[in-house]
RNA sequence: GGGCCCUUAGCUCAGUUGGUUAGAGCACUGCGUUUACACCGCAGGUGUCAUCGGUUCGAGUCCGGUAGGGCCCA
């Protein structure tokens, strides 16, 4: 069988076929001649490879591209790029599990090296048992292993129907995009944005790595608060007169080494008097001072606290405003440090000291209460509390505060006017859905310092620079030696400084390499950069920057939104993008947000290959932007059925209009009768109508795409596309036949009456319609049939004006479909509770109708008997017809006057064939 | 503690600037295999619009309080 449209329709199995097609076509292929006027631009969000795709990306994906498909028909070049995220810690944790191995930057690197394992996915390999590999065999692994998770990820997005530009793929690790993060942190360092400071930074003692702010969660754990005694210093004891204790209590007190004031509230009375004296520490013996802040909270414990450097991030502020000296004694792999501070002189301190040394946080907890508690010092049983911790998002020990040298990039987090700035540009944006903006604002406003970029780890972006080594050997930090922008990407690890040689690596008079990476959002802040080719191509960043969209999740605002508006605006003096499209939740049915670790094993590509990718995007797509949405199939099976619905209603129409029989011929057949069959004159009143009602449904499908709102464009369509099949076809099919018997082949070009030839044009403008107005949705049952009588992609085809159809409606009112829908409702519900077939013929009956649709139903009443196959019709007034002066028939319940107004259509005197 | 969002039928959700009798789909029940469709069609019932108060001729809609849920930030 050669025929171009399938006696039997389904939607299994259109994805693949038209994949390749659209590949080989170039359908999606961005043509970078267009003018930028000409071009929406979209900054996709690169999906993390070191995990799978959910079904979250599924359904915050498909909003981007019915965003990008809509635009596409409307005739905008689509620069829709798709990037992945292979940076940074996720990749590397899971390249450690996955290959049982760790980052050793001491070894050297070995050729063709084998890792231990391959595919531990799930299974962790403890530390203990990871085989160390050097720096190189790491990131090595590292790229194998997303390699392979980008091939994936792209197998599912085509088998999603993305209509992304695939030449058009970038990583956040490649070459070009280390250059570009590169490029910008030395701008930014030459502007002054970018700088390093040694400071207390927030420490993840696992990773061993600094963390920023916006990587921070708090989660509550068990703590204890022990109650310890200071004694007074001789300043104290001359003022009160008493060497009463003072008693403070602390979740740390293995950080009482690092004791460096006590702090009370400045309008605490207990405490007013001690205010500038003095106490000891128990055991250490270091004077340390009462000092009062109004972070101090009075009631909390005994109202008095101790500051340590650094217990939290109180205890930070505490210092700098206070300007506390710094006596560290945590190192970054979370133990004790093996020296005593300074200011511990006692012999006693110094041994009590050295037992803790060494030990972690945990075990130095332990035995400095055993200790405190042997020199008789606390004060009864420490009292458990549960209270918020600080914790890295992608770590499990709590955070810790260390000093070190970081970089750091200005974000408004330390500079009033920078801020001010940039709350200005987030107004700007246009969010959808705009309460979005909100999060935007909340995040600028609470910052509390500027962007901590440097990270110390291993696969990421390289901090493009190297420091000078004195005649001692000793960096000099302050003035760092660049690169050339031009011989960017570089790796001070491994490339020579500018005016150096490799031999002069780490010797007095020479150079050392900046060890540390960026972090991810360094880069990931710069993805418009990136694919609009800011570097290396100016031309197309011309045309496609600032962009059109960005589409992200609302988790990610106060990070990757954010930041990249931070570097656009520092680099370019813009905003990256006119809008910003933030999807929503994919919730459980139990309304919990869905998560791997639930053990949902919904894998995207099994709900794809048993719903459709059309009716997995539809699900998606009937969720509105921003709102949270839960996880239906039910839903999928709607869209799956709108799919086959589609495909049927498609055969009906061509069909009926003969454009079977031409297009079974060739193609071009096909094609000239769509032509001929369209342009006959539309001109019975039902056709009108109908064609009337649909230039309505195009006009609010278009606002509501022109406002983001793909949900109502969608329900808009869909809701006159189910009229249209159940009413509109039903009435119009026996008309459309024009006689022709039971399976007979209709001769689009033959002569047939007026009447008909109404009723085909009506169908194909329509169906027409309906193809592009369902395209973005529902992309591949809307190819499938636009194939069956149409050249090219109806993704290249333009977006539906209501011109055409408006034209052959002429004016008619949409009012004549409603009511002759509602009287074929009744006369199938007159055989519905006769309980006999709808074939059964109605020899006559009365059709009571409100005056209001009188002149309506008149109009389609041929088309309604047919459909109904009445013989024998009278259309009555219903406020006459319910008279009882009339015929005695009204209404038993006597509610004349509710029928009055009435709208319904209703039936009387009716005699079925037969009966 | 602060900010934002939400609460409408058994379920998932619409409901625009206040305006007749608050809607859709699913589920459920009944009927029907009709020359597009059984992956089907048709017909049918379904409500304390969370709650209390206010504004108004009129409130699901606007304002305030309360309760519950969610997210973000402290």
């Amino acid at each position: 069988m050669t025929s171009r449209i399938p006696d039997k329709a389904t939607v299994d199995g259109l994805e693949d076929r038209w994949n390749d097609a659209w590949e080989a076509a170039g359908v999606y292929r961005f043509d970078r001649s267009k003018k930028r006027d000409e071009i929406y631009s979209i900054d996709t969000p690169p999906p993390t490879v070191s995990g799978s795709l959910h079904v979250g990306h599924v359904f915050s994906y498909t909003h981007t591209d019915v965003i990008a498909r809509y635009q596409r028909m409307c005739g905008r070049e689509v620069f829709y790029p798709m990037g992945w995220d292979d940076n940074g810690l996720p990749t590397e944790r899971r390249v450690q599990n996955y290959y049982g191995v760790r980052c050793d930057p001491h070894l050297p690197y070995e050729e063709g090296f084998e890792p231990p394992y391959a595919g531990g996915e799930g299974k962790s390999i403890k530390a203990a048992d990871q085989v160390p590999v050097s720096r190189r065999n790491f990131v090595e692994l590292c790229e194998q292993l997303t390699a392979e998770d980008e091939k994936q990820f792209e197998a599912l997005w085509r088998h999603l129907g993305l209509s992304v530009d695939w030449s058009r793929t970038y990583q956040t690790i490649e070459p070009a995009s280390q250059a570009v993060a590169q490029q910008a942190f030395l701008r930014s360092l030459a502007r002054g944005e970018a700088y390093q400071s040694e400071a207390p930074t927030l420490w993840d003692v696992t990773f061993r790595t600094a963390v920023a702010q916006a990587e921070l969660e708090d989660r509550d754990r068990q703590g204890a608060y022990h109650r310890v005694a200071f004694e007074p210093a001789a300043d104290l004891e001359e003022a009160t007169g008493s060497y009463e204790s003072i008693y403070i209590e602390t979740t740390r007190p293995e950080l009482l080494p690092a004791c460096v004031a006590l702090v009370a509230h400045p309008d605490d009375e207990r405490y007013k008097p001690l205010f500038g004296k003095h106490v000891r520490t128990p055991i250490f013996g270091v004077e340390v001072p009462i000092v009062p802040h109004r972070l101090a909270s009075p009631d909390k414990g005994s109202g008095i606290a101790m500051i340590c450097t650094f217990g939290d991030v109180t205890d930070v502020i505490w210092w700098r405003e206070l300007s506390l000296p710094t006596r560290p004694v945590l190192g970054w792999d979370g133990r004790i440090l093996a020296d005593a501070p300074d200011a511990i002189e006692s012999a006693e301190g110094i041994a009590a000291y050295a037992e803790l040394a060494g030990k972690t946080v945990f075990s130095a907890q332990q035995r400095i209460v055993e200790l405190l508690g042997e020199a008789g010092v606390i004060d009864g049983e420490p009292k458990t509390i549960t209270h918020p911790v600080k914790f890295y998002e992608k770590g499990d020990k709590p955070l810790e505060i260390v000093t070190s040298r970081q970089w750091y990039i200005a974000n408004g987090g330390r500079d009033a006017n920078l801020r001010a700035e940039l709350v200005a540009r987030g107004e700007a944006l246009d969010f959808v859905p705009a309460h979005m903006g909100k999060r935007y604002e909340n995040w600028v406003n609470g910052l509390t310092g500027d962007w901590l970029i440097s990270r110390q780890r291993f696969f990421g972006v390289p901090i493009p620079v190297w420091y000078r080594l004195d005649s001692d050997g000793n960096p000099e930090w302050e003035t760092p030696i660049v690169p050339d922008e031009a011989s960017l990407p570089v790796d001070p690890a491994s490339d020579a400084a500018p005016g150096f040689d490799e031999s002069q690596r780490g010797i007095p008079g020479g150079f050392i390499g900046e060890k540390d990476i960026m972090d991810t959002w360094a880069t990931s802040s710069l993805t418009p950069q990136i694919v609009c080719g800011w570097r290396e191509d100016p031309e197309l960043f011309a045309k496609t920057f600032p962009m059109d969209l960005r589409p992200q999740g609302q988790d990610i605002i106060r990070t990757w939104l954010f930041s990249s508006v931070v570097r656009s605006h520092l680099e370019h003096g813009v905003l990256p993008w006119k809008h910003a499209a933030i999807s929503g939740w994919i919730l459980d049915p139990d309304r919990k947000k869905m998560s791997k670790s639930k053990g949902n094993v919904v894998t995207p590509m099994g709900l794809l290959e048993t719903h459709g990718s059309d009716a997995v995007r539809y699900w998606a797509a009937s969720a509105r932007l921003g709102t949270d949405a839960a996880f239906d199939e039910g839903q999928m099976k709607i869209g799956r059925r709108l799919a086959m619905k589609v495909l049927n209603v498609s055969k009906f129409v061509l069909g009926a209009t003969g454009i079977t029989t031409a297009a079974d011929d060739s193609l071009e057949a096909g094609m000239k009768a769509a032509a001929h069959v369209t342009s006959a004159a539309v001109t019975e009143p039902l056709d009108k109508a109908t064609l009337a009602g649909l230039a309505s449904v195009i006009e609010a499908a278009t606002f509501a795409f022109d406002a983001y709102d793909h949900t109502r464009a969608l329900e808009t369509a869909e809701q006159y596309f189910w009229t249209f099949c159940d009413d509109y076809v039903e009435l119009v099919k026996e008309r459309a036949y024009d006689g022709a018997a039971l399976g007979e082949p209709i001769d689009p070009f033959a002569p047939c009456s007026p009447e008909a030839a109404s009723a085909r044009a009506a169908l194909g403008i329509a169906l027409d319609a309906f193809l592009r107005l369902f395209a973005p949705v529902l992309p591949f049952a809307t190819e499938e049939v636009w194939s069956w009588f149409n050249e090219g992609s109806i993704h290249r085809a333009p977006w539906p004006t209501p011109d055409r159809t408006r034209a052959a409606a002429g004016g008619a009112n949409p009012l004549v479909l409603v009511a002759a829908g509602a009287a074929v409702s009744q006369l199938r519900k007159i055989k519905s509770d006769a309980k006999v077939s709808q074939r059964t013929a109605i020899v006559s009956l009365d059709l009571l109708v409100p005056e209001s649709q009188m002149e309506s139903v008149n109009a389609a009443k041929a088309d309604i008997m047919a459909a109904g196959r009445v013989k024998s019709m009278q259309v009555v007034d219903a406020v006459m017809a319910i008279d009882p002066s009339v015929d005695g028939l009204g209404p038993e319940d006597g509610s004349v006057s509710a029928l009055l107004d009435a709208t319904v259509v209703r039936t009387e005197n009716v005699v079925l064939e037969g009966a």
